[in-house]
DNA sequence: AACTATTTATAAGA
DNA sequence: TTCTTATAAATAGTT
């Protein structure tokens, strides 16, 4: 508009077209700011130049988020409701597997099996069986492996206590005495296995639904080779 | 900026302020306009007036929509977020309840019991125990009632043969003689439960996981008390 | 809404 | 980019 009239199309020189973006760009948001002082008014202008890249002009005294609610609330349409769309599903759709899932618990802890057929319960009742078997047989290795721990554990410090015994022995009686065979081993073994490993493993077995409430007696003993 | 120069702040007559408004903003949106076309860019502008009216100018070619979206995805920040937070939350929350939801199966299941102490094993055990049993009277119940039906159908159906008898008899023998007591019965009432209500209940019963395939045999009867 | 004197924006060149 | 400047465009005040 200056030094020569120029037809309103597309500026084919890529730096032209550049220069022209920029300047213009200026006088447009000095403009916008001038109304927004003049009148009182809000103002946001967004602008993508032909390579993508970004500005913005928005009046003082207002943020991008609030100019979009305002608009959307003036326009009363929800531009961010198709994001919503998706999420809405989403939610719906994990709230019926919620349900399902709870309804599955219950019906596996018994619960409202009321609405069942004789075959559904028939078919969970076996399912149902096939578990606890599988628990039952989960917590045989559980306690099998505490009893080997435990029996490693032992067999480990009786070693060192008759080596220390044999020490003992061998220094008290004749310092020249170094080795000696198991004299003695047998009672120590018993001793220890009345309180060891046997005993924790017992502790833990209060499995089967017994009456009993105190610590397990050794009549549980009996029952032991039943639950697996 | 003709007849005089203007300073830029607001326009206290309230008429003046509105006429300058309406010649800017056409002022504004010209220039956004030339732009769009010289310079091959993207301009939106959104304008609210003092008095709150909304204007809005938008390059042609692409809608507020996808500007917003095109805005979002520059600037790198979701301005929705703010929108979606509660929702998010609820989705994470209903997410992870169905995660527990899915293990607590799975446990019951006696799946990844791996990772479950003798302790937690035990109660487990116990808990599914008592579920069984829940689901197993639960189910004896609805045999029971099956049973009872299938009884009273047999009741009624027998009642009306039995009528019909007396009635053929009484008018095979005499006209007048209609009334006659239970004779024959018995009989038939035996003939009948060998076939009827009691096997139908028998053929829903396999509970017991026992190694017999085909149909209940009657030793199946005697493990029949056994189960509730 | 139209007019117009003036200010402002800016195209082209440096 | 920025500055310059001749000129086109915008617009304040008026009708």
């Amino acid at each position: 508009m200056a030094r020569g009239k120029i037809q309103i199309k597309r500026i084919e020189n890529t730096t032209n077209r550049q220069v022209t973006y920029s300047k213009r760009r200026n006088g447009l948001f000095k403009k916008a700011n001038e109304l927004t002082v003049l009148c009182d008014a809000k103002v946001s202008i967004i602008m993508f130049s032909s390579t993508g890249k970004l500005h913005e002009y928005i009046s003082p005294s207002i943020s991008t988020k609030q100019f979009f609610d305002q608009y959307q609330m003036t326009v009363g349409i929800d531009l961010w409701n198709s994001h919503y769309e998706n999420m809405q599903e989403n939610l719906k759709k994990l709230k019926d597997v919620n349900r399902n899932l709870r309804r599955e618990i219950r019906l596996r802890m018994g619960d409202c099996s009321n609405d069942l057929s004789m075959e559904e319960l028939r078919l969970l009742e076996e399912e149902m069986d096939k578990s606890v078997k599988v628990i039952r047989e989960r917590k045989f290795k559980v306690i099998t492996n505490q009893i080997d721990t435990q029996r490693k554990k032992f067999n480990n410090e009786r070693e060192v206590h008759n080596r220390l015994l044999r020490d003992l022995d061998a220094r008290a009686e004749d310092p020249r005495y170094e080795m000696m065979d198991n004299g003695g081993e047998y009672e120590s073994v018993i001793g220890f296995s009345n309180l060891g490993p046997r005993m924790f493993a017992l502790s833990l077995q209060p499995t089967h639904p017994n009456p009993h409430n105190g610590p397990p007696a050794a009549s549980d003993l009996t029952t032991y080779p039943l639950l697996f």
